[in-house]
DNA sequence: CAGTGGTCTAGACCACTCG
DNA sequence: GAGTGGTCTAGACCACTGT
């Protein structure tokens, strides 16, 4: 007994004993902290090989559904977040896709040297030198986005010779040093003087802010800001449990 | 030979193929779109099973660093979108986590029908009832949130009757009503005239709006608005590949 | 058809935690 | 010590895709 009848399109397994588990937990059988059965439980109550019940709690565990302690047991998780998968994605790419036009606008691409202000953002000594561009991005004409980029030179040094009406600094970076881990922060705020100006609002119009640090291989890649005039850019997701 | 010698510390052999095959997609010998080795070939060149290569590899899809297609093999993902976990924390949690007090004033608390603006959001028909409350939530005597929630009284019937100055909505909701799914939308944007007052701001202030609609077993639960003073609040996260 | 990935088994050894 | 999870193997059958 115990064959290893279906395959693919009916439900594996795994999938039968997380999808059995997760119901228990909708139904509060298993409340938050609550201990839930041992994979030598499972095995014999589903009858498959722990291998797959171990597949079915390893993937409950990683997308934060229960806890599993090496040596103690799995609990179900609290539930007292909701995680979700934001995708910040390439602005090109998605003012396309919405099937408008895209273009952007160069205002500012140099080198400078790092300010003390800056020195801790990008991780660059004082003194040291940085590149430095600010882009309008416009949607079918409308100005979307102000973007006010750092790059650390040792890690893109063709940076100033890209051409950046044909691709975006995101996607150039990508290219030269993919991989990053970034850290951000999204706020609501007001821009400045000038970037009011660039992107044709009035100071007091509310923007969603992001700012943006990103580092590959243990050296800071590049800091950026990114102001979006409120109501023209929402950020949207979705959680599945 | 290949023996399972490495239990856990030193690294797992799925672990050490993921970071063989990511640290040569960062080399750029397998650009976005390439070929990558089949199972079959990474069996012999590391000298393990072909569940452990699965599992190297069906995690590296999972996480989407790569694509893989039955029949045919495994591609390199192109890369170009940066997909982070955005964690939205209960507020009460996250201001006892920052050593802060909080505490909620309750300005609504009853009964209400379904308007025809409402009825689109909530997934219930006109006339219907809903419940409806209004809640500021402050940190150490701040107004940091104002709450502007609908509730489905059939999935929540005891709602009226819960004490908020004492557990959020939000953990109310989650115990009732487990395992949601949920959409939002995060933008920038004015309070209402009402929301500012509540919150001891000026309606020119930018705010940090989130709008989130949640649905349990294909029955809606709640849509809450939840608008930030600017500054005071900021969503954080962290991509990391 | 050969080659790919998707799933599964019945064992195994290990590290960890608890009483 | 017994019980837990973490990892691994050497096979296996299947579905899918291409030629």
């Amino acid at each position: 007994m115990a064959k290893a009848h279906p395959p693919t399109p009916p439900r594996a397994h795994y999938q039968k004993i997380k999808d059995h588990l997760v119901r228990d937990m909708a139904r509060g059988r298993y409340p938050p902290g609550a201990l839930m059965p041992s994979e030598a439980e499972l095995v014999v109550q589903f009858g498959v090989s722990r291998m797959t019940v171990n597949r079915a709690l390893r993937e409950l565990n990683d997308s934060g559904m229960v806890n599993r302690v090496q040596g103690v047991g799995t609990f179900a998780a609290p539930m007292n977040r909701l995680a979700s998968t934001l995708t910040i994605r390439n602005l090109h790419e998605e003012i396309e896709a919405r099937g408008h036009q895209h273009h952007a606008v160069v205002h500012l691409k140099r080198a400078e040297t790092v300010t003390a202000a800056l020195s801790p953002r990008m991780g660059l000594p004082v003194g040291a030198p940085v590149f430095h561009t600010l882009i309008v991005h416009f949607d079918n004409g409308v100005a979307l986005q102000c973007e006010d980029r750092y790059v650390n030179p040792a890690r893109a040094p063709g940076y100033l010779e890209v051409d950046f009406s044909q691709i975006t600094p995101t996607q150039y970076l990508l290219q030269v040093a993919p991989l990053w881990q970034a850290q951000y922060a999204i706020e609501a705020g007001h821009a400045t003087r000038k970037e009011a100006r660039l992107l044709g609002i009035s100071v007091a119009q509310a923007c969603l802010i992001v700012q943006r640090r990103t580092v590959s291989r243990n050296t800071p890649i590049t800091c950026v800001r990114l102001v979006h005039p409120g109501a023209l850019y929402t950020l949207q997701g979705q959680f599945k449990p």
